[in-house]
DNA sequence: GCAATAAACATACAGTGTATATGAGTCAAG
DNA sequence: CTTGACTCATATACACTGTATGTTTATTGC
């Protein structure tokens, strides 16, 4: 329901409606909304790719916040769930396990485990951020930019309206790539954990 | 109101006794709900500090990143609006014309501006969702390490417990740092434009 | 002083999460 | 066979939410 309708969607006595039961059934089941949202965003967490301890960390890596970010995109309501909830759950501890033990096997200290899993969650769940806030499909960015382009004041903002002017004129598409800055951060966080290797 | 008790302490009736009103007068000078959001949002993006335009980029940049850091910080309920929120508003446009502007001037080609950008957005957000959602304070991790330890199976979850563990016996602190991934991005852009300079 | 406008107001409605109490069904122990 | 415990669906009710509608009051320009 949340997924094809949005969170705000999905009331108690909406889903007791789909499941043929009142409101007050659910909570035979479920502490309150609060636990519910829990389990929601669990089931999310369950479809990242763990991965692969003895794997080589950068491609696990990657294949874990390519799978991540497409949870998050298929959820969309998954991220607004992260910013109200607090508790970790068994299943963000089992995700987390086979990151720290992918970069431990790797040589990484704990501090250095913590620092890069920091950075690359940062990327991906600020990028999808950004993403799911963005107003425009990707295939409708020129039309989008063409329209937008009149409400851009030339004189206020110049450099705003020049970037939106090539867009609507066709010089680029005005996509942006989720590898790129997350090879960015998996390659200098390489060169980084090299460097301090023996520091450490 | 919403610093301080949080957005959703804020109701259109509360909001309205807190002026000496009634929650419909608020109607007379905000379209809705919806508006009052974005209005609020608004305020929190005219904190960010803009960068100078004929400045140095990286360190432009990088002032500006811990600006918004700081704004998401002191504004918690400011994320959770952006995830909600549609249409970009001028404090926004003002915001970007100005990154803008200071990565064109270093020789930036737009697609390279949109990237960096994208990239370096993506870090602010990712770091300081990830922060808000946190449940314990950066000097109470070790005693809350050491309380959670027993609560993550050393068999179910092995590197996570020693993660804790690590934590909890004082061997590193535990804290991570905002300007860790800010540098190794900025630094990683950098030597991408470079090297890309002459191709575009 | 009067008309026009702006802003505050009272009322009402549909919808929300959930506390409380009741009732029907299942199952094990005496 | 019965009794008691337990699980689960239900009905009712309460405090609250955002806001549509209509009315009254205050303020301004002429």
């Amino acid at each position: 329901m949340a997924d094809q309708n949005g969170l705000e969607a999905l009331s108690m006595r909406k889903l007791a409606g789909a499941l043929n039961a009142t409101a007050m059934s659910i909570y035979n089941h479920v502490k309150g909304k609060e636990e519910l949202h829990t389990l929601m965003l669990d089931h999310v967490i369950n479809e990242f790719e763990h991965p692969d301890i003895d794997g080589e960390w950068k491609t696990m890596l990657k294949r874990r916040a390519i799978s991540v970010y497409a949870a998050l995109k298929r959820h969309k309501w998954a991220l607004t769930l992260m910013l109200t909830k607090s508790a970790p759950t068994s299943a963000t501890l089992r995700d987390t396990d086979r990151v720290v033990g992918c970069l431990r096997n790797a040589g990484f200290s704990f501090k250095q485990v913590d620092w890069a899993h920091n950075a690359i969650e940062s990327h991906i769940y600020g990028y999808t951020i950004q993403e799911l806030n963005f107003p425009v499909e990707p295939d409708e960015y020129q039309s989008a930019a063409q329209h937008f382009l009149p409400h851009i004041s030339l004189k206020e903002f110049p450099h705003a309206h020049a970037s939106a002017k090539a867009v609507a004129d066709g010089d680029y598409h005005g996509m942006t790539d989720f590898e790129f800055g997350l090879d960015l951060l998996i390659e200098s966080i390489a060169a980084w954990q090299a460097k301090n290797q023996q520091a450490e």
